[in-house]
DNA sequence: ACAGGAAATGCAATCGATTGCTTAAAAATA
DNA sequence: TATTTTTAAGCAATCGATTGCATTTCCTGT
């Protein structure tokens, strides 16, 4: 781990007794160069086995083709999806990404920020950690004239562009299928009530309800339960009751839903017969488990894409639309045997 | 998203009638600065909302506190994992991450690396992709003076840094197991050949037959099955034989075992009574399967643990231990009932 | 009150690449 | 051949922060 100096644009120009500025015109194509000279200088950088230092370079031009993102976990599917379209897009315009990981903890994406700031990012993406409570250091984002995109999990309040499920329709679809299939008690079970997706598709549980003229019982809706241990505690007491559910909506995710079907199974009740079980994400575990799982696609790969093509739309003063722009994406409800007791699939 | 100038140290320093070394100074904690001028500085800078520029001071300190990670993909829980097992110690120690999907293309790995390469990062850690041929551009990194760290996936005649799991030795501890577990006719289904973790599965799979007196059979060895879709036909290929085997290492991913178990399923093949199944990597849905799959697990957090720490001993001078070492991972077989049949679990 | 030394601040070069402006050389035109 | 135009290359400032060295300011003791 040593440092045998790199080469730079003054090494190749005094070994061909040139001036940087040539050199530094012959590598980004300049048309004021001959072409004679060019190629020599490019020959030379390639035998000297130059390499570029891009922070001077965007240090000069004050400009960095580089676009930060933050979510909470790149190992959730959701997000892992986002990014890869995200980076689809991005990489075909020749911008780097820097994927950072908050880890569902508000601190830790102040920090995260702050880095991408100071590396002068042009842009930056972010899905907000759990604990999101103030947005100041979203605020600030904008205020050192970089770009601000947030998706999924977003703050409301915030004049940003925004990314986002249509998770409240969505929700309610959800639970009118199992209204549809005949379910009498659906209990929820809940996200964190700070972030605007949960409230959403809370929002969506009780609009169905409503609108179906079905009472809102408050001890079939559970309290953050969204991984697949805190899911199967909720399902445990949920079906202790006196009046137990006869289907669960794990509004906060495949893993919650999980939980409930573990604990289905274990307490010998038949899945969907005595009990519907809906999740949320479409994780890819959800088609193999027994039986598979009805959940939510958010179309995650196409949130990735339309994240960047708003952001390179906006910085092409040609197709610029100017204000921040709210694009909404629909979910999909993906119907599997889970909730299906009427057989019709 | 227009740009409303950043403040500068500059800026700073007008403003209190300073010079900027000054400023830099208080903002770097300096010893050589009168705490009543850094407070001042200090609360200056807050107020003027000033953001240090990382490109500004990497490039004139020489050195970059980020390292590069390059992986095929991030959505794959063995890489996710990873990465976070890297990140809990980088994090810790000031330094960033920039995650880099190469989507199993060697030229886009070679862009990945280039761009990580300009950025000057102090350290670039890398699988490498599933086409990987040449490593002249890992070659590259160390001749620009970075340090360059393998893992998994690694070119064996580079000499660097690497932390691999003893795939070999647990390729064979799995195939024992099933020869223990009564099967006679194990087939394997392998991952591209120019890839080391998969050549050392196969050769440990080929020392377990040998081992235990069992013919090798090449129709029960098929080439490049590593999705779910690909083990899928692989399997049903093989169950067609006139002489089927009794049972499948879907040494790839457990995706691969997936799409094995979903032929099973399909052909009414009970599992494991009639064809017992291995997968490798221990994904979380192997565990939510029925029957539950047996798998190999690679110790995936602890790996990137391990990379983080052997980058910050080999910085550390008193630590140093110079020559490249090289860590082998011990990854554990995960028995599950997808190879029980004598039904000791 | 003053020399001597420590502490605080200023000055200016530097990191590597870019770019507006100027100059020199080559080509085109008269 | 002389003059204008075009083309190519050089010069020097710049981006923002850091740092060795020089200078000024402030104490301290006598």
């Amino acid at each position: 781990m040593k440092q045998p100096k790199r080469a730079t644009i003054y090494d190749i120009a005094k070994k061909l007794n040139l001036n940087p500025s040539s050199v530094s015109r012959a590598l980004n194509n300049s048309s004021t160069i001959s072409i004679t000279t060019r190629e020599l200088i490019l020959k030379t950088a390639e035998e000297l086995n130059y390499k570029a230092n891009s922070m001077a370079s965007n240090l000069r031009k004050g400009h960095n083709r580089t676009i930060g993102v933050v979510v909470p976990r790149i190992n959730q599917n959701f997000f892992a999806n986002v990014i890869a379209g995200i980076e689809e897009v991005t990489y075909q315009k020749g911008y780097n990404l820097i994927i950072c990981q908050s880890n569902e903890s508000a601190a830790r994406e102040i920090k995260c920020i702050n880095t991408l700031v100071n590396q002068d990012v042009s842009c930056i993406i972010i899905s907000v950690s759990a604990d999101f409570e103030a947005d100041d250091h979203l605020r600030n984002i904008k205020e050192q004239g970089i770009s601000l995109i947030q998706f999924d999990r977003v703050a409301d309040e915030l004049d940003t562009f925004k990314v986002t499920n249509d998770n409240e329709s969505t929700s309610l679809a959800a639970v009118e299928h199992l209204i549809a299939e005949g379910y009498q008690r659906i209990a929820f079970l809940e996200g964190p009530q700070n972030l605007n997706i949960f409230r959403q598709r809370k929002a969506g549980y009780l609009k169905a309800l409503r609108k179906n003229g079905m009472p809102v019982i408050p001890e079939l809706i559970v309290e953050n339960a969204w991984t697949k241990e805190l899911g199967a505690v909720a399902t445990k007491n949920l079906l202790e009751l006196p009046n137990p559910p006869d289907a669960i909506f794990a509004s906060t995710s495949d893993f919650a839903a999980l939980g409930v079907l573990a604990v289905a199974n274990e307490m010998n009740i038949s899945v969907p017969g005595q009990l519907g079980i809906c999740g949320y994400s479409n994780e890819s575990f959800t088609e193999i488990t027994t039986p598979t799982l009805t959940t939510i696609d958010q179309h995650s790969t196409l949130m990735g894409k339309t994240i960047a093509q708003l952001y390179f739309q906006e910085l092409d003063v040609t197709t610029r639309v100017g204000k921040h722009k709210v694009v909404n994406i629909q979910p999909e409800l993906i119907i599997r045997k889970s909730t299906l007791r009427t057989g019709s699939l």
